[in-house]
DNA sequence: TGCTTTTACGAAAACGTTATAGGAAAAAAG
DNA sequence: CTTTTTTCCTATAACGTTTTCGTAAAAGCA
């Protein structure tokens, strides 16, 4: 018998069906489709020898269950989401990476929406997923700290498992994958004084997060535990735009009184630096240190070789696919309030 | 009323109903289902103010079609998938971007799934979306130039649309979107040779591919033309192993007779180099030139700043996307053996 | 033997949609 | 004033599962 039939469609061509499905399945061996679905699904009530024949059947035809029915059935399957700010960004792409190592090996599928640092977008994504596609959401946050609303009504009218991973709502009540931000940064800053650097500048973000206010408390705690007095233009907030970036920056470092030290607490602005003190003719390390917190595989490899302060970003994604999973699967409740705190890694070369 | 209620599980928690069905919202219309399902469906069976009335009461239940119901019954969904070789890598985070850019606006959902160069999980993934998971794929195929047998079957028993991008299947009739290969390393190698270089090296990969094959097919036309003899040696066969590209790279080039140009035909495969030039103390580019195929955005940053070849990434995925949804929605089955082919840019910098 | 329990299966009802067929009323045509 | 068409809606049957409940046969037990 051809698994082919024609469709209503007015333009009349050819679709194949999916498959096979169960209930032909049974009508081959003489079984009720209720018998079939439970021997697959390895239930005590049917007998082995039963299993064994539609097991075998089921392989000879290469029957896979359909998703939809199935999870339509059930009420849930076995798909989660994936929403991040930016893929072209090694933190997340390791995050990504380490999150579909974990959903591979559990059989689960990962949908990925990108934000863009949109507010909107992260909005509508979320709207979007309460439709009840998936089972699961982790989630790093785009930039902002006011509207986080929208987390607690997904999870209000969903009761999803949520997992928040570094970009994570300090004020909201879910599990959370983050690095130990404060302490790390406070050490590389520490670092840059001990190396010379008299008045070290934060680059941050104009944007309020989280993770960067930790960042920031340890830079600033570190300068006081080392007698260094801090002022607020020694923080110096750069954007979303890589042009303006530069402006600002050449602009701080074009000044008489100019910063000896940079902690760029942000992937790009430590590429931005360093174009800038090239264009400058400022000398790295000598005229200025730089520690970039960054994930750049080629960090060695820049014009002097950048000292990082690196996030454990595949860890944390196999930790939040974990964590999810788990809540999911419901092995354990008590998760939920879970807070996993992975070390960053400092690695100083020679732009310091 | 409330939308709560107990499962039947043993734990007997409690369970959030995932938002209105259109049944309670046909129930307080006073309507049948199928005319709300049309009315949401704009159907021109339904009066206008019909529809009027249950648009507005679906937005104030903030109403959406569980897609589960709606796939089972339309065979077919908005979700599509994206396999790659890997996404820690430019390129593939750029493609990805590129392709979440057009699903977003389209409203599609987009899985990923990352093959990390692994043939059998590969097949693995295919064989799992034969479930029907999805409506049409896109795909970069891992190494490797025989296993292409898995394509055409999940092709002939799915009958989904297929894409491929970049790393694409040369032997099978399926749409692509490629990138000029075999022009742009012309280019590229004969750029070398006007810098000076008198035997310029191609480092590629052991696995072999059609886009590697493309990129050596214009290097070793580029040497003929410029009537540089070509001989076996002058391609250097690179692994996924980094150390090991380390060693073999490090040995070839601590010869009398080394080469003193590079065309890297792999992002990696740059990196490697300008490391190991580092650590021989030969300079680039006096004692060797140097053009990556990257698409590194620290290329500039590098030392001395990297000449590159890039190629257009985020162009490819969203053509590739764009093609699919076509294919999806069976605006042109035409584009069924399209081959959309796009330009690498030559950045020429320092290395060079 | 008669009684209860267990085993192994089937019938049927969900799950929430969409598509088909049909039908009553209203409108248009004659 | 019929007859035909159009408009707008409903009933019902899928889609392919899972789950609940029911029941015949087999097994256990006295």
């Amino acid at each position: 018998m051809s698994s082919w039939r024609q469709t209503s469609g007015k333009d009349g061509n050819w679709v194949k069906m999916n498959g096979i499905s169960m209930i032909q399945l049974a009508k081959e061996l003489g079984l009720s489709v209720s018998t079939v679905s439970k021997a697959l699904g390895d239930s005590h009530e049917i007998s082995a020898s039963t299993k064994k024949r539609v097991l075998e059947l089921a392989k000879k035809y290469k029957y896979k269950p359909n998703p939809f029915a199935s999870n339509l059935r059930k009420k849930k399957g076995k798909q989660i989401a994936v929403i991040i700010p930016d893929i072209v960004n090694n933190f997340f792409a390791l995050a990504v990476d380490g999150i579909e190592s974990v959903t591979m090996s559990k059989h689960y599928d990962t949908f990925i929406y990108l934000t863009h640092e949109n507010l909107e977008r992260e909005k509508a994504v979320l709207e979007h997923l309460e439709s009840g596609l998936i089972s699961g959401l982790i989630i790093s946050v785009c930039t902002g700290r006011e509207g986080y609303a929208h987390f607690q009504e997904f999870y209000e009218t969903t009761r999803l498992p949520i997992v928040f991973f570094d970009r994570v709502p300090d004020l909201l009540q879910f599990p959370k994958v983050i690095a130990n931000n404060y302490e790390s940064s406070f050490d590389a800053t520490a670092r840059l004084i001990k190396a010379g650097s008299k008045r070290p500048a934060l680059i941050t973000t104009t944007e309020p997060m989280f993770t960067s206010m930790e960042r920031r408390r340890g830079y600033q705690d570190a300068l006081e535990k080392h007698g260094i007095v801090f002022t607020d233009e020694m923080i110096i907030h750069c954007t979303d735009d890589m042009a303006l970036n530069y402006t600002i920056l050449r602009k701080i470092f074009s000044q008489k009184k100019r910063p000896d030290g940079i902690f760029a607490s942000i992937e790009k602005y430590a590429i931005t630096s360093y174009e800038v003190c090239k264009d400058l003719k400022l000398s790295i390390p000598k005229d200025v240190k730089v520690i970039g917190m960054t994930n750049l595989r080629t960090a060695a490899l820049l014009n002097p070789s950048l000292s990082t302060l690196s996030q454990p970003a595949f860890d944390m994604g196999k930790e939040a696919a974990g964590l999810l999973i788990k809540m999911i699967e419901k092995k354990s409740y008590a998760a939920a309030n879970d807070i996993i705190v992975l070390p960053n890694e400092l690695t100083i070369r020679d732009s310091i």
